[in-house]
DNA sequence: CCTACCGATCGGTAGG
DNA sequence: CCTACCGATCGGTAGG
């Protein structure tokens, strides 16, 4: 890994942790080792930084779309492996979830038009598969197969996104772990129950 | 209204929508007409005024806690009217989705007690009137009543801070407002599918 | 002695 | 990739 890469993963980091303003550029420069003036030889200005970190984000996502749809042929357990899929990407780094739920916050216009290029195909096809599930009965007839997939979504990234949080909420006697845990299992029952006719 | 309240409203629109770093108090003060050291006046330091501008939203939350608390005594459209008042509760000024958040991201650890106050006892008794639920035969009885509601919860929070963005994703000839709306009906459609016996 | 401010400026740091 | 800087703006405080 070279230097611009180094340093786009400690952008991500601090992005994901502190935000985009809360993370300076000398910040980032001093975790990988290198001068800021060295950063801003990289990535000529802090936007083109965050641009490069989102770009990565969605490249690992797209490289992950074949797997992803290749578990969504039919029946129960397939929009499960769909879902747990979505769920293994995000816990694979948690920064990506923060990341990106950040950027909506941040920049809503941009990310309207990232989204709508980059998630926006695979829902509708997802979707399709929704509406071919509800043809073949297995299904709920009262679905609304786009709005369904995007909750699954929201609630994945936003569940891993605010993990360090969740503890403190449900909790009693269980780890943090366990608590996570638990909340993924409902999240597994919440999104298979709301699909399927029993 | 007086300035001390005008200056925490202007401040939890622009820590809603730029963030905590991204809000100067320059920029907080010049929206309500006043001086920065005005503001520094009412509030000593700029933390002061993140802490007041969330006990406000917290303290709105706590006002209208007992008509949500009477929405969920039993029943199918009871648990619904309790969703409904959460959800009116956050599109009535949606920066209270956004800024809360952005102070999940922003301070976990601060959010944790925050939440663990004020939001957990609230959740262990709407998963009481869960289990009474399961207990008379209405509701599903493999579903996890504080996982459940704390979905609930983030699912609403989520969708209202994210709407700006939602329109591109899902939408095709559809106005912003109309994928909204279809967003919310199916969150209501989702969330009492996933609950109740048929 | 208190309240609600003002114009000016402090030492540091931002992105570039 | 580094040294030496810039215009501007940051959160916070001075006396009156």
């Amino acid at each position: 890994m070279d230097n611009a890469d180094q340093i786009r993963a400690a952008a991500t980091q601090l992005f994901a942790s502190v935000g985009y303003d809360g993370a300076s550029l000398q910040a980032i420069a001093e975790r990988v080792g290198v001068t800021k003036q060295t950063l801003l030889y990289h990535y000529p200005s802090k936007d083109a930084l965050r641009r490069a970190v989102l770009d990565h984000v969605f490249a690992h996502f797209r490289e992950r779309l074949p797997k992803m749809l290749d578990a969504v042929t039919s029946g129960h357990d397939r929009f499960e492996a769909l879902t747990r899929e979505l769920v293994h990407f995000f816990e694979a780094d948690p920064d990506r979830a923060r990341l990106l739920l950040r950027e909506l916050l941040d920049k809503p216009d941009d990310m309207r038009r990232v989204l709508a290029e980059n998630l926006r195909p695979w829902i509708l096809l997802v979707a399709q598969y929704v509406r071919q599930g509800v043809t073949s009965g297995i299904i709920h007839a009262d679905v609304d197969p786009e709005a369904y997939v995007l909750h699954v979504i929201v609630l994945v990234l936003a569940n891993v996104a605010v993990r360090p949080v969740t503890h403190g909420v449900i909790s009693a006697e269980a780890t943090p772990d366990e608590t996570h845990e638990r909340q993924m299992q409902e999240l597994f029952r919440l999104t298979r129950t709301a699909l399927f006719n029993r």
